[in-house]
DNA sequence: ATGGCCCTTGAAGCGCGGTTCAAGTCAAGG
DNA sequence: CCTTGACTTGAACCGCGCTTCAAGGGCCAT
């Protein structure tokens, strides 16, 4: 149950698809923690694997790594400073999901596009688009496949 | 139709939500043209705040400022170079709103975790878990509200 | 003990996406 | 004329997330 460390960085390293010099800037900056030493070298156990995967996934979703730390520091006093962080970052991955969905949207369109020019074509913003974002959410769900914009609406 | 520009840098920085350091900036980039001058000033039409707009969205979606600016260039070339880059991107994207998706999921369920320890909550990986990623998918859906880790599971 | 391989450190460098700064220009208003 | 305010430039700087480098240490097999 309680395996002893008997990882090294090397192995971490390829086992987590990290690289060891990732790894070392993570303790560095205190994400990760000090781990025991054979003779200098780092061992860990293979806990960490789950640590870095997390990290991973926390970091493509768009926590910035002080956020992740905070985010696992947080973690060992569960509750209030975890919910009102965990409630902060819900929001933040909200927009972050709605913007991607729509950018999704758009490359769909984009793959069927037939348009000679940027002009005729939705998918580019047009002149008076003053917030593109929201256009682009109704173009996508407007358009279809086809892209093509009304010639003088 | 054809408005004259009569937009300084000021006005367009403050309509689209940028700073004026990053619009030149991405005019330096060759991410916008150079517009029009008056008396050494940058004079722009509306159109840019379409584009800034755009530019907004796309990098929120994770696109880089080159890549932006591909799609933009590669757009005078609708077709074949833009389904490409598209199709390739469209791919990233996809794996970014599965990734949000999760996130998302895991800081729901924090939000109602009763957990006192990172050992007995579901949502820390915990050792073994090799691929972390994977691993929070799946308790994501599996847990409900619920965090609680099976104790001896 | 020699070679090979993985490990160690601190410091420097890099790519990205900007911001900030100093010094100067321009047009309008009092 | 003089100030005010927004603009101009290039260069330097910044935070982030690393990577690379130089110089060296530990351990193992031959």
């Amino acid at each position: 149950m309680d395996r002893f460390p008997e990882l090294t960085i090397g192995e971490v390293a390829r086992r987590a698809g990290v690289a060891t010099s990732s790894i070392r800037y993570y303790e560095r900056i205190g994400l990760l923690p000090k781990p025991e030493r054979a003779g200098g070298q780092r061992r860990y156990d293979a806990e960490v694997l789950g640590k870095l995967g997390f990290i991973g996934v926390a970091q493509s979703a768009g926590f910035k790594l002080r956020e992740i730390k905070e985010l696992i520091d947080g973690a060992d006093g569960l509750g209030a400073p975890m919910r009102s962080l965990s409630s902060q970052k819900l929001g933040e991955v909200e927009a972050l999901l709605e913007r991607t969905k729509a950018m999704k949207g758009w490359l769909e369109v984009a793959q069927e596009c037939g348009c000679a020019t940027p002009a005729e074509c939705a998918l580019f913003p047009g002149p008076g688009a003053e917030q593109a974002g929201a256009e682009m959410l109704r173009v996508v769900q407007v358009a279809g496949k086809d892209c093509r914009r009304s010639p003088a609406g």
